[in-house]
DNA sequence: TCCATCTATGCATCTAGTTGCACAACAACC
DNA sequence: GGTTGTTGTGCAACTAGATGCATAGATGGA
């Protein structure tokens, strides 16, 4: 259940309506954790009814008018103690590395072409965080405590789509050397 | 739906019962894709319908009867088919990094703690891997065409333990300059 | 004028997966 | 004899998430 964790965070550091908190969850915090623009009017709403947020009408000029969410007190003591117990370990789950356990039943040709296609796509991926990076922290040797997150998490993410890019890297080579 | 096909490959590699994959499930497969009992008797059944499977009642001696399920012509078809069609690309979920976002609003002490206990887990399963690729694969220039797969994944998993090391030691370097 | 796109919110339905529980035969130990 | 543990199969209830659909005012282009 961490989606509810998520949005509290996004509606600590400011304050939005569903809508917003969508492409926000399209662009920096939904690299790490998608959802939906449904998914997020539903909890928001099972978060209202626990507390955790507030809600307020704001008309618009040109515009339809628009719910903006904004994080209680109750809300920033859930989030405080969420953050004070220790995170369930998650094992990765890669339907890529089914798809290579069944490399002799399969389509090896088929696979290699996979296998390219995810590695241009952790290229991209990774280009996208460097220039996030270069953006949004041009100096990473003096981030303030509010940065330091956020950071790090950018950081997490260029360690992991270079290592994807190394993997595919040894497959590529491994099936190559055997395929032709 | 990769849970159907991670059981198809674990079949054509050998027959099994129900338990015997959730065995497996427990071991080398579930380290990439985790599956409970409850769920594997659940999806065989769909999948004997299905017809990608069929099962034969073996009576044993001082142990419960148990079916044994055997992949069929369907089954090994469809495995082929899928390995042939694109992987949709598969996003990290992590909350770990949520809860780094959470940094400003949160207890870093406790996420500390967190750290280090992510990064024990890291080096366990890395030693884990490292073992496995020891026994199972002790001379990986010379792998024939049905290792190939399992080792690859195997490497995938070292590499991306490796990585949550690294990203852990950069973590902790960058709090406990700012913590005390 | 019509159509596509953006902003904005939401409901309904379905599926995959989790959690809890149940039953049953045998084995090993105290 | 009773308890615990292993092997073995499954059902029922629930939750998170994905997918499809609905609505509606405004903008901008063909």
């Amino acid at each position: 259940m961490a989606l509810e964790h998520a949005i509290l965070v996004s509606l600590a550091e400011k304050s939005a309506s569903g809508y917003d908190l969508a492409r926000r969850f399209d662009a920096s915090i939904g690299h790490f954790w998608k959802a939906s623009h449904q998914q997020i009017y539903k909890v928001l709403g099972r978060m209202e009814g626990d507390g955790w947020v507030a809600s307020e009408l704001v008309a618009q000029n040109g515009r339809p008018d628009k719910k903006v969410y904004v994080i209680t007190g109750h809300g920033r003591d859930e989030l405080a103690t969420w953050t004070s117990k220790a995170t369930p370990i998650e094992h990765l789950r890669s339907e890529f590395a089914v798809k290579l356990r069944a490399l002799p039943f399969g389509d090896a040709a088929a696979i290699v072409d996979d296998v390219r296609v995810r590695q241009r796509d952790h290229r991209t991926r990774l280009a996208y965080y460097v220039d996030s990076a270069a953006k949004f922290y041009p100096r990473p040797d003096d981030l303030t405590d509010d940065e330091l997150g956020g950071w790090l998490v950018l950081r997490g993410g260029m360690l992991a789509e270079e290592t994807g890019i190394a993997w595919c890297d040894e497959i590529l080579q491994a099936l190559e050397g055997t395929d032709r």
